[in-house]
DNA sequence: CACTGGAAAATGCCGC
DNA sequence: GCGGCATTTTCCAGTG
């Protein structure tokens, strides 16, 4: 806590501003996404709709994720690990 | 703050009690459903598994639930509503 | 597989039901929080502060029974239980 | 809606897939933030405690715009803009 | 008994 | 301004 250079607080610093810098490039691509809908709007294209979409989409690759997990969990129960 | 009857402090009070009524209510059936988890485990069946199976039918009955609202969307996307 | 009564489909079909039935009840007390939490915020309490306090309280009766505990150990410890 | 080049099809495929493109990047980061607040609890850092930290200075910053804001305002009251 | 993953809560955000 | 949705964060049980 005196004059030193490489102390705990440069490293607190060096950890918050890091991480303001990733939530902020974060913050813009959220941004970025916001748009993509905005201008789809503006070409007729159902914001809500899309969204729609873009989740259940997400969901299907969760799905085919979880799955191979189920195939696992199912081999443990029956004693096939 | 004195002596009255209805005040605000009795209001809070209230509410707060009635939280955690309900909040013991949830935990103890929290406690139930560990417990049937429990004996089906004593009963041969491994407990992750039921868990997977239990997740993946709520997990089906959201989908379904979304399904109407997608139904909903496109309709009115479509101007059919 | 086939024409048995009680057989570990049964049981399985049983578990499942006794599971989602709780977490049923489950849910449906956790909407009443909500609604309590929801009700306090159109009486001008803060929602906010609300569960801060709630969480506080139940930190303190965690406290209050650990120290319990030690106290009982303590007594057993001592020959006083 | 058979051999057109730029039907409304491509759009919307191609509306997707910026969107999932940039919610991919998005993810990314957010991975990235993750592995930012595990090194610093390696090195000691409370993350709760940093977590904190971050939310506070973005409160604060959500202050400064709203301040600056109120001065823009004063500004155009003005005629000074 | 630490730890990891998953459930649940809470907060914040966006569109209406 | 609010209601709902998505995200984030906290908590807790199960696991090794």
């Amino acid at each position: 806590m005196t004059e030193v250079g490489h102390n705990s607080n440069e490293q607190l610093r060096s950890i918050v501003e890091r991480i303001e810098n990733l939530e902020a490039s974060k913050a813009e691509i959220a941004s970025d996404i916001r748009d993509v809908y905005k201008e789809a709007d503006g070409n007729g294209f159902d914001p809500k709709a899309l969204r729609m979409i873009v989740r259940m989409r997400k969901q299907d690759q969760t799905e085919l994720e979880q799955f191979e997990g189920v195939i696992d969990t199912y081999k443990a129960a029956l004693g096939m690990d």
